[in-house]
DNA sequence: GGGCATTCGGTTGCACACAATTAAATTGGG
DNA sequence: CCCAATTTAATTGTGTGCAACCGAATGCCC
């Protein structure tokens, strides 16, 4: 739709809300990196950078998994997983191999040592829990709020019109 | 106190925090990678990357600016703004020049092409909104909710490891 | 004036993230 | 059975994000 100025009866204005994307476009980005760095100091113990600890997560409650659904899972492209696949099998957290079924699809095992980063990998959200200042009930919030703005997001991207609701 | 099991009075077993980290810790990347996404489509029109769009939104507001304020303010060191601030001056969009006063200091000034970008870029809020499906009130709240917890992570953060001062 | 730590930006190396392209395997139609 | 479309990973190129290091400029101290 290509109204500019009167879209809303609050009629907010433009000044206003171009420092409100200031702050809420680098809310988030800071929120995110900000993260991402209390999760890179937890995870040095075990060798595994954010994403990487992001698969392992999926093995280890889904066990061996094709790239293709962790990719799904995890919304990452093959540009992506395929070098990070690489570093978690050179590291022996994983091992790959080619299904027999199906050729062209790879199937991603966790290994022995793979499975056994999960006993130290559970010290890890009591400590993010406490790094946040959040009770577990104030974090499964902010899960939903964030799943819910994903979805919004998401279907704004697939779609150029959006569709609230 | 116990270190293993008891550790709040909720008493949450391991198995199901491990599993709660795999949401919060996804969604929270997922979401900021679907901002990253909806931003990336609109700012195409204005040649500028998410990054980029930060730093251009600084000087909109603050006028020229020194790197290294730029870098306080958006939480990001050399090794990012560096090569960042390069493209933007190779597309025109700000110039960089040696502090006289200072000779190690870098003074960002948005040119005239820069600063009119401005004009255009009145137009994404909106459709972020529009797109996030909030309202200016919810998205603000999820600022406040954001910039307190980033608050929190980078206090923590700077716990394990001393200031240098 | 001569050292010396500090500050500031830049560079390098590694790891995502994503768009676009490529290549191999599979499937379906004739 | 052969060929064309499709599926699936891998590759390529660009742009962050960050740690570690470098070199020039500055300020401070004797």
């Amino acid at each position: 739709m290509g109204m500019t100025t009167e879209v809303e009866p609050t009629a907010v204005p433009e000044e206003d809300l171009l420092r409100l994307d200031t702050q809420i476009c680098f809310s988030l980005h800071a929120a995110s990196r900000a993260f991402n760095s209390v999760y890179r100091v937890l995870l040095k113990d075990l060798g595994l950078t954010y994403p990487q600890y992001l698969v392992m997560l999926v093995l280890w409650e889904h066990g061996e998994t094709p790239v293709k659904e962790l990719g799904a899972r995890l919304r990452l492209d093959s540009g992506t997983l395929s070098p990070l696949l690489k570093r978690l099998e050179a590291v022996g957290c994983i091992v790959r191999e080619r299904s027999s079924r199906d050729e062209r699809s790879v199937v991603v095992r966790p290994t022995p040592e793979g499975t056994a980063l999960r006993e130290r990998a559970v010290r890890i959200p009591p400590r993010i829990m406490a790094a946040s200042g959040c009770t577990v009930d104030e974090l499964r919030d902010l899960h939903s709020r964030l799943a819910r703005l994903t979805a919004a997001l998401d279907a704004a991207a697939r779609q150029g019109a959006p569709e609230p609701r």
